[in-house]
DNA sequence: TTGACTGCAAATGTTTTGCATGCCG
DNA sequence: CGGCATGCAAAACATTTGCAGTCAA
């Protein structure tokens, strides 16, 4: 739906650290974690594991959650995704290669999520963190709220 | 640090709130309730359930832990207390009765959690929503990073 | 070949729930 | 008394892990 026909240069440096890290860590390229890793950055948004899993079961049909879980885990850890917590009680995962920072707009009613940044909320952030002593090495902001459509009470088309 | 020695006022705002909010919904006041509830208050912090039921069951104990996960998320339901996911597989709680909006500062090290409010960041963030089309109607904020004293590597004093 | 990876199922840790009993109103 | 609340244990989830077989390097 989006127009990302230009992340060829992130798709590159996100093989880069995946295929540094794993040579770095003694770890195995395998067809599922392949499988996984590739639907992961495909699809996009912010996954939570079963429904990533849902995706790659479509194409492989015996691929486990547990190999997802331990295939999400290592992304994590090699910072090309990032872990995040809405509520509900899933850990998402969102890609994390080659992007700036940024924050979340989450909609209550229909679970839209919009992304943002703002460098004069960051610099307020270092600035308080500051004052306390703290030195912040990340941080996570949620607003939640209604978006436009749902303010005006528009249907709610579900997820894919 | 901060001085909250006059928070009767709050307290009583509290019992109030409780009090019609009990009433509205049919609610009763037992003991476990009662004691649950002040403690929680009591205590402040951002309480796990298992830890305010250690707490409750320091005094009867023989209250459940179903009962503290009920009464929890009731005093959530009616706002009294709002549920925070800091990374920690754990829901906490902390009281919210009278008091106003505040975000966190978290040591990854040491665990410390200092609140703080900056109005200038509130400011911005309703600013971003709007941009977005959003009715912002609550938001949470983490920064994560070093206390002043892990930053010196001084040791951690564990928790309470 | 070897050791990492996988699938499966069992184990974990947290939170919820069904049910019979207990207690507030 | 009647119905919500409680305790207990089982259930429900999300996630992790032990193990034996499998596969990449």
């Amino acid at each position: 739906m989006q127009g990302h026909d230009h992340d060829h240069d992130e798709i590159k440096d996100k093989d880069e650290v995946l295929a540094r890290y794993m040579a770095q860590h003694g770890l195995k390229s395998t067809r599922q974690r392949s499988l996984i890793i590739d639907t992961f950055f495909a699809v996009g948004g912010h996954l939570s594991v079963e429904e990533l899993w849902n995706k790659v079961r479509a194409q492989d049909a015996k691929v486990s959650v547990a190999t997802v879980y331990r295939t999400m885990k290592l992304l994590n850890e090699c910072g090309l995704a990032h872990a995040r917590n809405f509520g509900d009680g899933q850990t998402r995962y969102e890609a994390a290669a080659g992007r700036d920072h940024h924050d979340h707009l989450i909609c209550t009613r229909c679970g839209t999520i919009v992304e943002f940044e703002n460098d004069r909320i960051e610099t307020l952030q270092d600035a308080v963190a500051r004052k306390h002593g703290f030195t912040v090495t990340s941080h996570k902001m949620e607003l939640y709220g209604l978006c436009r459509d749902c303010q005006r009470g528009l249907p709610v088309a579900s997820e894919a």
